[in-house]
RNA sequence: CGGGGCGUAGCGCAGCCUGGUUAGCGCGCCUGCCUUGGGAGCAGGAGGUCAUGGGUUCGAAUCCCGUCGCCCCGACCA
C-alpha cells in the first residue's frame, strides 16, 4: 500500500478536545475521526488495527469450539419486559419506534435474545452443551461518552454465550472461554490483569474482569503484591477482620455536644477538633424499598454491592432526604447509631474503634466518646466499605495496592436468570423440563485498541504490538524522485507483499523529518529506510519502532532479511503466549 | 442528572470586555522557485452561514435571551 493513496490525515498539533492518550494519538494518528460524543468513524489505517483484533479473538474463539452466529441490533422491547431488565436497564437502553407504533430497542448486550432462540431451538440435554458467539456493534446510551474510544455509545463487542445441562457444564464453558481470553489478549500483545468482579444481584458464584493497567482505566483495581489477590474494588475484599476488642469498662459515658448546622463528617470532625478517622457516619438506604442503615468509619467509603448483600436484598439505593427524615425522625447530618430505630449493619472497622463521634439522633447535636458495643450493639458486624490501598490483603494479609483499570473483557456466570424468566428449558434424560444454565462473556474490541495504545506510546507516538499492527513493515523511500531509490522501495515492498507482510511504503514527497515524525506517530513495529546516501554503500537501514538503535543491512537480499525478522518476531510472540499458556496451566489446581 | 469550560477555515488559536469598512495569525492544502537523513525557506493562491434562533442597535463575531453541540469533574455504568 502507498501511503500517497492510503487516507491518513496524520494531524500535527493536539485537537483540543483529546485528553486520553489513546484519545489523542489515534486522532493525531489518522485512525479515527469524532462524528458525535461517543461516536467515531475508524479510517482505514484504524480499521485495520481493529480487524486484526477481531481476526485473533474469531480464532481463539473458534478454537474452544464455539459457534458464530450474527443476532440483530434492533430488538423488539418485549423481550426486555419478559427478562425483567427493561426497567432495570433504564435509559441505558436506546429505544426507537419503528413503523409509527412498532417499539424496538438497540441491543446493548444479547442476552435476551439468545435465549428467545434458546427456548425455540434447545430441547434435549443432547444439544448441550453449546456456546454461541457473534462479533457485533452493541448501542448504549451512555450518559457521558469519553476518552474517545474508551466509552462511546456504539462499541465493537464480541459476545458470547454458553448454554449448559448442568452447573459442571457451566463451569466448564467457562474455563474454556477464560483461557481464550487470555490467549486473546496474550496474542494481542495487549498487557493486562485478571481481577474478581462483581456479580450484581443476579447471583452466580463467579465473575472475572480482564484490566488494562492504565490511568485512564474507569475501574478501581485492588491488588495484592504479596500473593496476586487482585479484585475490583466492588467486589474487593478486606482482610482481618477479627472481632475488636471488648469495650473498655471504665471508658466514661459519652456526651453529648451542640452542632449547630454541622452535618458533614468534615464539619462536625473541624468544629470539634477531632480527626475524621475518630468519627462513624450513618448511611440510610432502601433496601428492596425498606430503609436500613449503614454505620462506617468517617474516613471510609460505603460499598454499595457489600452492604447489599449485608441485607440480601436484590436492590439497594441511597434514600432521599425526605425519605430518611420519615424513617428514622431525624434530619441528614445528625443520625447516629444509638438507639437507632432501623435495622443496621455496621461496618467491622467500627469494632476496632474504642469510641467514637457519631450523630445524636437529634438536630444540632452530637455524641461524643460512644463505645461500640456498649452503647450500641455489634451483633450485626460486616465488611461493608470498600478497600483502600494499605488495607490488608484478604487472602494473605499483605498491604494492598490500588490502581486504575480500562475493562476490556468479562466472563460472567449467569445461571439461570435468563432461562428461567424466558423459560428457556430443554429434557433431561429423566424427561424432567429443566432450565438451561448460561454464561456470559463479552470482550469490548474497541478497547483492546485503546488499551494496547495507552499501555504501549511514547512520546513521538504509538508502538503497536506486531500482531495488530496496521501494518508490519513501513518502507520509506526518503528521495522519491530518484529512480534508484524508488525502484529499491517498489522491489522491497513487492517482494514483502508477495511474502505475505502487511506493508505500508511512505511515497510521499516530503522532506525525510516529517516521513520520520509521522512514522513514529503512526507507530508500525519495523521501519525500513532507503535512502541515496546508503544506496551508494548498498545497504538500507531498519530500526523496531521500540528499541531506540537502527541497523543497516544488504539492500541486496534485504527482501529476504526483513521477512525473517518479522517472522522471527512473530515465532518469539508465540513462544511467549505459549509460555504464559503453560504456567496457567500448572497454576490451575488440578 | 449536578458543577465547570468551550463553539470563529481541515487542525491549533487571536479578535469579544470597550459594537464601526474587505474577520486575522500559525499549521495543513494548491501553484511556482529553492531545499532535501528528524516536522526547511521565499513568493503567490484557495478555503468562513463567526454553532443556531431571536432580540437590542443606524450598525453585532462582539451586547441580551433561548436552543443545540462538544470537552472535563462528579453521579451513573449488565
Amino acid at each position: 500500500m502507498r501511503w500517497s493513496r492510503a487516507l491518513i490525515p496524520t494531524l500535527k498539533e493536539t485537537p483540543a478536545d483529546a485528553v486520553a492518550p489513546s484519545h489523542v494519538l489515534l486522532l493525531r494518528a489518522g485512525m479515527i475521526r469524532q462524528l458525535g460524543a461517543g461516536a467515531y468513524t475508524y479510517l482505514p489505517l484504524g480499521l485495520r488495527v481493529l480487524h486484526k483484533a477481531v481476526r485473533i479473538i474469531r480464532e481463539e474463539m473458534d478454537a474452544t469450539g464455539a459457534l458464530e452466529l450474527l443476532m440483530p441490533a434492533l430488538q423488539p422491547v418485549e423481550l426486555w419486559k419478559e427478562s425483567g431488565r427493561y426497567e432495570a436497564y433504564g435509559d441505558l437502553l436506546m429505544k426507537l419506534v419503528v413503523s409509527k407504533s412498532h417499539h424496538m430497542a438497540l441491543g446493548p448486550t444479547h442476552e435476551e435474545v439468545i435465549t428467545d432462540l434458546t427456548r425455540d431451538l434447545i430441547r434435549s440435554y443432547k444439544q448441550l452443551p453449546l456456546t454461541l458467539y457473534q462479533i457485533q456493534t452493541k448501542f448504549r446510551d451512555e450518559p457521558r461518552p469519553r476518552f474517545g474510544v474508551v466509552r462511546t455509545r456504539e462499541f465493537l463487542m464480541k459476545d458470547a454465550y454458553s448454554l449448559g445441562a448442568t452447573v459442571d457444564q457451566l463451569n466448564q464453558s467457562y474455563e474454556l472461554m477464560y483461557e481464550a481470553y487470555c490467549r486473546v489478549f496474550d496474542r494481542c500483545g495487549t498487557p493486562y490483569v485478571i481481577v474478581e468482579a462483581e456479580s450484581g444481584p443476579i447471583g452466580g458464584d463467579s465473575s472475572h474482569e480482564f484490566m488494562v493497567p492504565c490511568s485512564t482505566g474507569e475501574d478501581t483495581v485492588i491488588q495484592c503484591a504479596g500473593c496476586g489477590y487482585a479484585a475490583n474494588q466492588e467486589r474487593a475484599e478486606i482482610g482481618g477482620g477479627a472481632a475488636g476488642a471488648a469495650p473498655d469498662p471504665a471508658a466514661p459515658p459519652y456526651e453529648r455536644v451542640a452542632t449547630p448546622n454541622k452535618r458533614t463528617i468534615r464539619e462536625v470532625c473541624e468544629f470539634l477538633g477531632v480527626p475524621e478517622e475518630t468519627s462513624a457516619k450513618l448511611l440510610v438506604y432502601l433496601a428492596d424499598g425498606r430503609p436500613v442503615a449503614a454505620l462506617l468509619r468517617g474516613d471510609h467509603e460505603l460499598n454499595e454491592s457489600k452492604l447489599r448483600r449485608a441485607f440480601q436484598a436484590n436492590s439497594l439505593v441511597a434514600a432521599e432526604a425526605a425519605e430518611v427524615e420519615k424513617a428514622t425522625g431525624t434530619p441528614l447530618g445528625f443520625l447516629g447509631p444509638v438507639a437507632i430505630k432501623i435495622p443496621m449493619v455496621v461496618d467491622r472497622a467500627i469494632a476496632a474503634m474504642p469510641a467514637v463521634v457519631v450523630g445524636g439522633n437529634a438536630v444540632d447535636v452530637h455524641l461524643k466518646g460512644v463505645v461500640p458495643g456498649r452503647d450500641f450493639a455489634l451483633a450485626a458486624l460486616a465488611d461493608i466499605r470498600n478497600a483502600q490501598a494499605g488495607d490488608p490483603c484478604p487472602k494473605c494479609g499483605s498491604a494492598l495496592q490500588i490502581t486504575a483499570g480500562l475493562e476490556i473483557g468479562h466472563v460472567f456466570k449467569l445461571g439461570t436468570k435468563y432461562s428461567k424468566a424466558m423459560g428457556a428449558t430443554y429434557l433431561d434424560e429423566a424427561g424432567h423440563e429443566v432450565a438451561v444454565i448460561m454464561g456470559c462473556y463479552g470482550i469490548g474490541v474497541n478497547r483492546i485498541i485503546a488499551g494496547a495504545v495507552e499501555a504501549g506510546h511514547d512520546k513521538s507516538g504509538i508502538l503497536w504490538p506486531l500482531a495488530i499492527a496496521p501494518y508490519q513493515v513501513l518502507i520509506v523511500p526518503l528521495q522519491v524522485k530518484n529512480e534508484q531509490v524508488m525502484n529499491q522501495a517498489t522491489a522491497l515492498e513487492q517482494e514483502l507483499e508477495a511474502a505475505g507482510l502487511d506493508v505500508l511504503t511512505d511515497d510521499r514527497d516530503q522532506r525525510a523529518g516529517v516521513k520520520f515524525n509521522d512514522a513514529d506517530l503512526i507507530g508500525v513495529p519495523l521501519r525500513v529506510v532507503i535512502g541515496e546516501r546508503g544506496l551508494k554503500d548498498g545497504v538500507v537501514e531498519i530500526k523496531w519502532r521500540d528499541w531506540a538503535a537502527a541497523e543497516q543491512i544488504p539492500a541486496a537480499g534485504s527482501g529476504v532479511a526483513i521477512a525473517q525478522l518479522i517472522a522471527t518476531a512473530r515465532a518469539e510472540h508465540d513462544r511467549l503466549c505459549e509460555e504464559r499458556r503453560r504456567a496457567r496451566a500448572a497454576a490451575k489446581p488440578a
